[in-house]
DNA sequence: CGGAGCGGCGCG
DNA sequence: AAAGCGCGCCGCTCCG
């Protein structure tokens, strides 16, 4: 086939299904108006985009539909404006004056698409197999759409375009990191399992270590058919045996000095693990040497990744060992220190606090300075005052930290008095937190009459108290992701800069896409994990280490701070 | 029988 | 010691 290059002057090529089996690239300028548009059959669509320059950015319905089948072809593009997301940016920012259009357009807000299948099906099969995306995909709703949030975005802040930058960059990635997958090792997953659980038993039997702890736990109970797994019964059988625990949590039973705790702790972790990643957990999801999480960008109200089956966000760190790098690979493993309160001192201009956190760890920062007394006691409080801790020895912490980071707290105070008035709060970059429902303001209508009931008033009270919480760490939360996204975003581009090794040094299962190319392996809000051949380890570090010094100064221009990660090249993901 | 709700626990 | 933010997933219980 042969491909035309794109037209002079062209910024974005917006794309969309075109009738039957076809699909259309509608070219645009700088200025949005149409300078060339090309229709072709479906299965042409990735030799074309492959062939197309490359610093065009692709306007499309959602990179569930679209990307997923072309990272399977083996193609990648550079930039996306992923219209599903961005649209949920734009309806709700406050950064953007006039967004009846948007709202008024709700097709558009359709939650994420289903779980990529991973299959090429779109490019073989009539039809729209794998997803249930309700976002429109055709070329016609696309153009609409797009010159909608156009409009909607130009004469806003530059932050605002940034953000939807970032976000659609965050699109492309979860799609990447879904094909490629994090190596897994079944032998190192096998020998924990062992260690901790015993053989893998036949189906429908506990391993034999859990039986053991169970048969300990029914004869300190001196109740032989006791129930472990349901909790109104275990909780009965612990009453009866002289156990007054309120609930059966691990925390309160930790508190009781009886025989059976011990093996009842024990035995409840055992049975976590094996139902949460265990031998069936890894056939679903780890089959083949690789865990392929599905990342849901967008998917937390903050900004934060949400992930969709296998638990990607919740790997325990006990299983981090069985993360192991293919052979001639290695990892590099980084996450920021203290992410959130630098973010916090950053957006609030708090010299104090960017102080303490300069050059050290932030925690030590603030024991170094005199501001707390221990590092615990600094971690306590600092997460107490993002999150809104009143009691406890985090509330009492707090208050020091008001008089030492007065403009830092400030920031957050402000948003919680906001959240408790009913109004909404924004990231530095202007995605802005939901409003609270109408059942929320008549809640507080009725608490406010002269005749309201004691109760009505109270959980007024409490409910505005939610909302302040959340609105203190919205802005805290979210603007931590937008951060977090700039750097992974900045890490791809630097990663796919650098040469592929040889075809003897790929790693296959990788996909065609990222096998012989140092990747982003695995995202969680403040940790990156890169898979690389041995010979790029180093420069994929310093690939990791120059996105995080770009995307403090993309965020927060020449504020004195430094965004410090741990670093570490390895061939597992374990604990270093 | 399936789905909602919930306790519990893993992650940041 | 287990409150104060954001999640997903499991097993159990309850309900229609």
């Amino acid at each position: 086939m042969t491909v035309a290059a794109a037209p002079e002057g062209a910024v974005w090529v917006v794309l969309g299904e075109d009738g039957e089996g076809a699909v259309s690239t509608v070219f645009l300028g700088s200025d949005g108006a149409v300078l060339e548009r090309r229709r072709m059959p479906r299965a042409d669509l990735p030799a074309s985009i492959a062939a197309t320059v490359t610093d065009l950015r692709w306007v499309w319905s959602d990179a569930s539909h679209w990307y997923v089948p072309l990272v399977a072809a083996g193609v990648r593009v550079a930039r996306c404006h992923d219209l599903r997301l961005c649209h949920a940016i734009l309806r709700d920012s406050a950064a953007v004056s006039d967004a009846a259009a948007l709202r008024a357009a709700g097709e558009w807000d359709a939650p994420a698409a289903a779980a990529p299948d991973g299959g090429a099906a779109l490019f073989e099969l009539e039809g729209d197999t794998g997803s249930t995306a309700a976002v429109p995909h055709g070329i016609e709703a696309a153009l609409v759409e797009f010159t909608r949030q156009r409009e909607a975005s130009a004469n806003g802040a530059g932050a605002l375009r940034l953000l939807l930058a970032a976000e659609s960059a965050g699109a492309l990635i979860a799609v990447e990191m879904n094909a490629a997958g994090v190596p897994w090792d079944a032998d190192v997953h096998d020998d924990i399992l062992r260690e901790l659980l015993g053989d893998r038993p036949a189906p429908g039997r506990l391993p034999s270590r859990v039986e053991e702890l169970a048969a300990k736990v029914r004869a300190a109970l001196g109740d032989a058919t006791a129930s472990l797994d349901s909790q109104p019964r275990l909780l009965r059988a612990l009453h009866r045996a002289g156990v007054l625990a309120a609930s059966t949590s691990k925390w309160e039973l930790a508190e009781y000095d009886h025989p059976v705790i011990e093996p009842l702790l024990a035995y409840k972790k055992a049975t976590r693990l094996l139902s949460a990643n265990g031998w069936a957990w890894r056939e679903e999801w780890a089959p083949d040497g690789r865990f392929r999480p599905v990342y849901v960008p967008g998917g937390v109200v903050t900004g934060r990744w949400a992930s969709s089956g296998g638990g990607a966000l919740q790997l325990p760190r006990q299983l981090r060992p069985a993360v192991r790098a293919d052979p001639g690979w290695a990892f590099v493993v980084a996450d920021v220190a203290q992410l959130e309160p630098r973010v916090l001192a950053a957006m609030s201009r708090d010299t104090a606090l960017a102080g303490s956190a300069r050059g050290t760890d932030l925690y030590q920062g603030m024991v170094d300075r005199g501001v707390m007394p221990t590092r615990q006691d600094a971690k306590i409080a600092m997460l107490g005052a993002m999150y809104g801790a009143t009691t406890g020895d985090s509330g009492r912490l707090v208050p020091a930290l008001r008089r030492a980071y007065p403009k830092a707290m400030g920031l957050v105070d402000a948003a919680a008095r906001t959240g408790e008035e009913g109004g909404v709060v924004s990231t530095w970059l202007g995605r802005t937190s939901p409003p609270p429902p109408p059942e929320w303001h008549a809640l507080q209508g009725r608490a406010g009459d002269q005749d309201a009931a004691d109760a009505d008033r109270t959980r007024a009270q409490r409910s505005a108290r939610d909302r302040g919480r959340f609105t203190r760490n919205f802005v805290v939360q979210g603007t931590a992701a937008e951060w977090a996204l700039c750097w992974l975003a900045d890490v791809r581009t630097r990663l796919a800069a650098l040469p592929p090794v040889s075809p003897a040094q790929a790693a296959p299962r990788s996909g065609i896409l990222h096998g012989r190319q140092a990747h982003l392996a695995f995202f969680l809000h403040d940790e990156i994990i890169v898979h690389t051949p041995l010979e790029q380890a180093d420069a994929a570090a310093a690939a990791v280490r120059d996105a995080a010094d770009a995307a403090t100064r993309l965020l927060f221009g020449e504020f004195p701070l430094d965004f410090r990660l741990d670093l570490h090249i390895r061939e597992d993901a374990g604990k270093a």
